[in-house]
DNA sequence: TCGATAATTCGATATTCTCGAACTATTAAA
DNA sequence: TTTAATAGTTCGAGAATATCGAATTATCGA
């Protein structure tokens, strides 16, 4: 298994975040994390499979929008919000202000 | 030729109008557009095809984006600004906080 | 060591994107 | 009122990306 790829702060791109931010999956987990803090794949049972999960975390890791770290056999995610409210303020709070759908 | 579906502003959805912006052909011409205040197709002249530029900006409308009028020969484009602000409000000054790239 | 659990990677199919060519609509000129 | 020019859309094919299930890797506990 590779190590995961995360961008530096400075290579956070903002078409990156938005193409990222613009998946229902995806924007779900956003909101998600926000709420929880923390997030694995496997926490939230939404109708994709497994192995699609696994993507949608690696796009949102490698755009620069969670930290992804490993902790025993789990993959543990985390928004990057200071690096995003650095870059781009007011992106995060636009789109947690947004209702948030069950997942 | 079949009329423009232009979304009643309560049917832009958050996820489909990041969805559209997460392109970077797409972000250049909203970001275009809040400085010009209105755009055709091929008042761009960046390196895709006009099919495929019709195409982009058919995205832009259909998310709620842009509004689409005719005149003459020529379809002009405007940002729905007034829509977005009320919806999701932050959001464009994000995206247009942001650098402009040549297109 | 042998499972059990968590997640990634792989291979196939399905959807979406991009392009050039053909078509439609509108205006202006002959 | 044909003819040509301009603007943009639609179509069809090939390329790129997404999704799924199966196989694989990694870690922990019995």
């Amino acid at each position: 298994m590779r190590p995961f790829y995360h961008p530096q702060s400075e290579d956070i791109s903002l078409v990156g975040v938005l193409y990222a931010l613009g998946d229902p999956v995806r924007l779900q987990i956003v909101q998600r994390l926000a709420q929880t803090g923390e997030l694995t794949c496997s926490d939230l049972d939404c109708a994709v499979a497994k192995s699609t999960m696994s993507h949608h975390f690696k796009i949102l890791r490698e755009s620069g929008l969670v930290l992804t770290r490993k902790e025993g056999t789990q993959h543990i995610n985390t928004l990057r919000s200071a690096d995003l409210d650095r870059l781009y303020p007011g992106l995060l709070a636009v789109v947690l202000k947004s209702h948030v759908a069950a997942v």
